[in-house]
DNA sequence: TCTTAAATTGTGCTCGAACACAGCGTCGCT
DNA sequence: AGCGACGCTGTGTTCGAGCACAATTTAAGA
């Protein structure tokens, strides 16, 4: 219960708190029987160091790097500035620092570029989404190299050691999965890709196994589980072909945040009884909930994310704490009523 | 960017830091003109003291005093303790002390004994569920008029100006009312209170008049909103008469978390087809839940919401940061499918 | 003008950890 | 014996804020 500084221990062992600092530091030029009295003595009270009397002696600026996608390229990337400014502000009675870059989501040329740029500046930890597979691990790797701590978000680079803080995706497919079973009494349902790129063709391979997944354990589904994927521009057009083939279309899961795309197009179907899942609180999609065309949206919470990650570097830098390899969010189903408090916190 | 220390300010104001710090605290015994010009001073450079160094200087043991109900008669509030103890782990570097005292939830005498004893630790904040709305006024008063910041959770005491944690409730059944017209065609629906106390009383009224908001803005519903109310003990039996006198019953709101209690009786009956959505992670529910019997839990969050107050009553402490008068937290959804991280996060 | 009280301002120590440096004893070598 | 080298230990300063107390200036009264 009681708090032991080192002068206590310095007297109590009959030495001088030098001796006591050399002993906990390693930092040798300690008799070997003074040291194992110390140690011993060290573990039996279980001394904790005043982190408070260490961070104002060290008096240290603790620099942090951030790469980041650019949200004016894509909103979805717009409130991960919230989340790093509300952990920078739980901290800012020490001194940390963050040097943000921002790279065009579209462009592995520029997330190098913005990676070299960041390197310049001297991080001591690194705050990054890894957005392209083979760029990103190799930028990983070369931090493992320099000793640098790293946390990464959204997506996962399950080759690298770096911490991952995101959500379970074949999980998130599971339920999408089980909230159409829920709110259809059966039928046809379709897994929809839109502008699937190579950067995110895991995440969306995930959701969908995740998603066929569920099906599987109901047992011979009445329905099929059908698949299309849809490129830019075109989307929605190549949509309606696809639906006036599919009338018994109960159901739709769209595996990323372009859901209000196949929305705009069921709105224009009268009456149109398909319900409508996909992801993330993007204004349009919000709209859609409200008008009532999509049912649910599964929230991935990258404000959280960014958020998380800058606490678990700072703590990580000011209090010396460990950082878990991964941390997995929890999976929040949004619909029209609870979307509000979604939005700010 | 650059910090500013007294002494920086003191060099400055071609003062010695003696007269700074008098300025800074108000202390007097500083000449007028010396004042204005430092306070100027102050708030042209924007002067944030060093935290830290405050903190080592004054090198204070915080108390903080719990007044909670006993998880052992109620298991809703077992995990308050673990939202408790992860804000104390994150504030270790502080000399932060909780007295916790466990009130029985079904007795106000036992309340008001257990906030005595608190009161005798001389706590210098306090975290409080004000179970009883009577009771827990006067003592809130008490603590106002003492001048001991409290933070109070799950029951909010409208005329208290003490900061409050926790739902919207009236949203919640709201919530409640979507997920239910989502997963029905239409038909009957049912608000179901069990166990009804005086304490819980305005608790559940919210919730009922959420819920109904809900179907009068859809706009002429087809089905009936029907109520019921079940006491402890009879709640099964009075159920089952309560079911057969409503064959066209659709969907159930339980308005606590007691719904395991609807669906045991759910259960027996063959091929139900009645939807049900009920209030909290407790054991039985999750079974039903994962079962399939109950279709939607709402999530309020216990843990998140002790976390929260000791977070906001430690920076308070600590930081001296000011404490929002309330704070709403999300209504989370939960399916069988995303159940699972929100058992340990 | 001198004395004394009051008003103002400056100095120095403290908190706990970190680290530089000084001190001291022992040993070996010439 | 004299000398340096080395191993070990103790002392003192620093970080920034807070506060007690010393020091200085100013005002007031005789």
């Amino acid at each position: 219960m009681k708090k032991y500084t080192i002068k206590d221990i310095a007297q109590l062992a009959g030495v001088s708190k030098g001796t006591i600092d050399r002993v906990i530091h390693n930092r040798g030029n300690v008799a070997k029987d003074v040291e194992d009295k110390v140690k011993q003595l060290l573990s039996d009270i279980n001394y904790q160091p005043n982190l408070i009397a260490r961070n104002l002696k060290n008096n240290k600026v603790f620099k942090i790097g951030a790469l980041l996608p650019d949200p004016e390229k894509d909103p979805y990337w717009d409130v991960c500035m919230d989340g790093i400014n509300t952990a920078l502000s739980e901290f800012n009675a020490f001194d940390v620092r963050i040097n943000t870059f921002l790279f065009d989501p579209t462009s592995t040329a520029d997330f190098l570029k913005n990676n070299e740029a960041m390197l310049q500046t001297s991080p001591d930890v690194i705050l990054m989404v890894p957005l392209f597979y083979k760029e990103a691990k190799r930028v990983l790797e070369h931090y493992q190299s320099l000793n640098i701590q790293v946390c990464t978000f959204n997506n996962q680079i399950t080759t690298s050691s770096a911490t991952f803080i995101g959500q379970d995706l074949y999980q998130s497919g599971r339920v999408a999965a089980k909230l159409l079973h829920s709110i259809n009494a059966g039928g046809d349902m379709a897994i929809i890709h839109i502008d699937e790129q190579y950067k995110n063709a895991v995440h969306m391979q995930e959701k969908e196994k995740g998603f066929k997944s569920y099906f599987e354990d109901v047992g011979n589904y009445e329905g099929q589980i059908l698949k299309c994927k849809l490129k830019h521009g075109e989307a929605e057009d190549k949509l309606s072909v696809f639906l006036s083939k599919h009338p018994h279309l109960k159901g739709i899961f769209v595996t990323n945040s372009k859901a209000f795309h196949v929305a705009r197009v069921l709105q224009t179907e009268t009456k149109s009884q398909i319900k409508l899942v996909g992801y993330d609180l993007l204004f349009e999609n919000i709209n859609h909930l409200k008008n009532g065309v999509i049912d649910f949206l599964i929230h991935q919470n990258p404000r959280q994310q960014a958020y998380l990650g800058m606490k678990f570097l700072i703590e990580h830098l000011v209090f010396e704490k460990q950082i878990p390899e991964q941390f997995l969010l929890p999976i929040d189903i949004i619909n029209s009523e609870n979307v509000a408090p979604f939005l700010r916190s």
